[in-house]
This record gives structure tokens, sequence and C-alpha cells, in this order.
DNA sequence: AGCCAGGTCTGCG
DNA sequence: CGCAGACATGGC
């Protein structure tokens, strides 16, 4: 039942943040209660505990949670090639120890498709609602917890699926359970692609926009190049990187896809993880106030 | 009450 | 192409 229960010891030049990982908005499933997090990954229960230079698990193996958290990943030196400026500096800073996780790309998939204009509270409803009503059931510290339902899971309930409150987003969801549903092999196989096929693939699915399929290469296939421009990550940019061009009208996913070039020209091959500490500190510098 | 939300799609010029 | 408007729903 429990492949694993330990204490992993992180070194002090690899940190993490294990809160803040969980829940800076690209993990939508970990509950904080107890002192713990609790999820569920990969269909088995974790609960998770940081204490300074340990961390506690119960749940997954050693192995397992490394991946997981990225932890295999030299942080400091990726975020030394990202620090270009004040700005970013002060978001490095403020969020010490974000990763940006090994999370299943189906799940994520799924995720960023509810995720298209609303707000995060209601992603996780919306998210919890498909896995209550579709995802197996998983004994939990505080009642049930439910695994991430598969696409047959999904494909073969979508008659259910209007009591998950997806609004527009249901039929993108049981459009993309069927297409994987019928070719279980699809979501791996991006992983193989090179960037730009593997975005082109993502946006072939109904309601899989730019913003979304940089957030699912991103989250879901660990690319840290993608840089998603969400309207906090335009209000940052805007703010204190570049101007809309003259004339422009903004928001535009023209002007949205200059500001994912600039992103990616300017940060670099890790573009990804300044997109992050931007966003997770955005209301530190967000709308022109400068630290 | 009304604006906004980790946008995207469609139907027009 | 590139730009409006529509779109379901609910958080704050």
């Amino acid at each position: 039942m429990h492949p694993g229960m330990g204490t992993l010891r992180l070194r002090d030049d690899q940190p993490l943040g294990l809160g803040l990982t969980l829940s800076c908005g690209q993990a939508f499933r970990w509950d904080h209660q107890g002192g713990w997090w609790e999820g569920v990954v990969g269909g088995d229960l974790w609960r998770l505990r940081q204490d300074g230079d340990r961390l506690h698990y119960d749940g997954p193996t050693a192995g397992t949670l490394r991946r997981y958290l990225a932890l295999d990943e030299d942080l400091p030196a990726i975020l030394s090639t990202v620090d270009r400026d004040p700005v970013i500096h002060h978001a490095l800073g403020a969020c010490r120890g974000l990763r940006i996780l090994r999370q299943d790309p189906w799940e994520i998939l799924v995720s960023f498709i509810c995720a298209t204009n609303t707000n995060i509270p209601r992603i996780r409803k919306m998210i919890a609602s498909l896995a209550q009503n579709f995802g197996g059931e998983v004994p939990g510290t505080d009642g049930p917890r439910y695994r991430f339902p598969s696409p047959e899971d999904l494909a073969h309930g979508v008659d259910l699926l209007g009591t998950c409150r997806l609004g527009y987003r249901e039929r993108s969801v049981a459009e993309a359970a069927a297409r994987v549903a019928g070719d279980p092999g699809l979501p791996a196989r991006i992983s193989g692609l090179p960037f730009e096929e593997a975005r082109d693939t993502l946006l072939s699915f109904h309601g899989i926009g730019q913003k979304a399929a940089d957030c699912i290469l991103l989250f879901g296939y660990h690319r840290p190049e993608a840089f998603p421009v969400d309207v906090w990550v335009r209000r940052i940019m805007y703010a204190h990187y570049l101007a809309p061009l003259a004339g422009s009208k903004v928001p535009s996913e023209k002007e949205d896809r200059r500001i994912r070039e600039f992103g990616r020209d300017y940060f670099g091959a890790y573009a990804g993880y300044a997109q992050e500490y931007l966003f997770c500190a955005r209301e530190m510098i967000g709308r022109g106030r400068v630290p």
C-alpha cells in the first residue's frame, strides 16, 4: 500500500520550499492539513512535511519523490541563468526553493484546459470534482481522496461530465479524453517531440491555446523553455520589461506572442523558471510596484 | 452587484 | 491574417 515512508535530508545547496512549490499554481490537488501536505500522485496517497532540511514523506519511495520534486536538478545553477535584473532577482528571493514539479502529462493537460479564464480556487474545485466523479477512491487521512481519472475513465462517463461544472471547458475535456483514450500513446509521444512540434500537437486540441500549451509543456513535460503568458505575467512584463507595440491592442494573441518571444530570448533556456517565479511573486511585483 | 479570472474559439472584415 | 464578441461559472 505504502511503497515508502521516511525522511529525506535536503542538501543545503539545493533548496526546497515544499509548501510554496505545491501551492503556487502548478499543481491543483495538494491540501495542507495537520501540518502535512496530502495529495494523490500516480494513484497513491502521498503525505509530505518539510522541517528545515528534513523532508518527511509517507507514500512514495525516496527516488520517486526526488523525481517528482525535481530534486535531481541543480536549482541554484538554473536560477543563476535567469537572474538578470532587479525585478526577477526580487522574485527569486521572494520564492526561494520554488521548484517545477514533474507531474503527469495527462493530468496537466486536462488541468490547464480547465484553467482557462477562471481563478485558481475554482480550477481546484473543477479538478477535484473530476477526480471525485471519475477517479478511483484512495483512503486519505481526513476522508476519501481520489486518483486523477484516466482518459478512459472520462471517455466512458462523458454523460456525467456536466456534474463537474466545467462550463464551456466541458466539450474540450470530453474531446481530449476521447482522443487520448483512442490513442493512449499520444501523451508519451509528445514528450519525444522537439519543442515546437510538441507545442503544435498540444495546440491541435480544442481548448488548448498558446498559454495552456506552454503551461502543459512547462508543468507536464518539464520543458523549461516554455514561457506561458497569462493575465498576470502580461501585467508584470508590461510593467517592467517591454511596452506594447505602438498601436497594438492589448491584450491580444499577437502581443502575447511578442511577450513570450521576449521572455524566451531575454531569460534564455530556463525562461519557464523565470516565468514561474514572476507569477508566484505577482502580488509584490505586479502593476508597476517595483521592489 | 459587478468585475474579473493562470483564455480560446468563432465569425467577420 | 487580425480583431471583437461570446462563452459558463463562480470567487471576491
